[in-house]
DNA sequence: CTAAACCGTGGACAATGGTCTATTGTTTTC
DNA sequence: GAAAACAATAGACCATTGTCCACGGTTTAG
């Protein structure tokens, strides 16, 4: 598919897209086409940019999406990746945990103060 | 207290709380000494300052913590503090929803493919 | 055929959240 | 009293995460 129904699919702007692609977290190739140089994006973008859309919000950097892109390619050790994966599982439980902190702190300062 | 000790104290560089300060999450007073004009920090900055770097771990802006700062203000209502701080309470846990969402993909994606 | 919509490339711009440096003056410590 | 540590201010600088714009070319709809 191209970009354009990439973007309208995934709810991730063109730009944003390419922007993605320039940070290796997606790779699409260049059609055969003789007249234009459209590019080509499958399936598997759209299902990485949904992950992409809810990791972001997660809080998750496009550093890391890429370290999680990179280690689950086909190429790569599966240990390898189930570490990394792993290892990103752990920090994204402590960022809920720290989460919960702050709401009790928060929630806390209401009672506290009401 | 001056910039040192609370830096020392909190564990936040005098340069953030100097950027922090400039942003209007914490206030200072210029001391009364007549030969220089080092500023006092109060013990509650202490206090906001180990919030708000739970809060930026937990993904918190600095907007929204002069937001919350702004709002429990002495001179502020109580009820509109109240709903400030409630509203960012939901976006916390929403956020905490989301990487739920995200860790339970990961897990997913380790599990499947493993 | 023509206008509208699309595409690729490249680079400018912007907001956020700091960090670092330079400069100048003050305290503290030895 | 000299050196080391601290402080204030101002501004430069940086990475991150996009967004926007201009350009020239292509495809599609009417």
């Amino acid at each position: 598919m191209r970009i354009g129904e990439l973007a309208q699919k995934s709810g991730v702007s063109r730009d944003t897209i390419r922007f993605y692609e320039r940070n290796g977290l997606i790779t699409s190739t260049v059609g055969d086409s003789e007249t234009n140089s459209y590019r080509n994006y499958k399936d598997d973008c759209l299902v990485w940019l949904q992950f992409f859309a809810g990791a972001r919000e997660a809080g998750m950097s496009v550093a890391d999406l890429r370290s999680i892109v990179e280690a689950t390619a086909e190429s790569c050790d599966r240990e390898v990746a189930r570490a990394v994966v792993q290892r990103k599982i752990e920090e994204l439980k402590e960022r809920a945990n720290q989460i919960g902190n702050v709401v009790r702190f928060l929630e806390n300062a209401l009672s506290g103060s009401g």
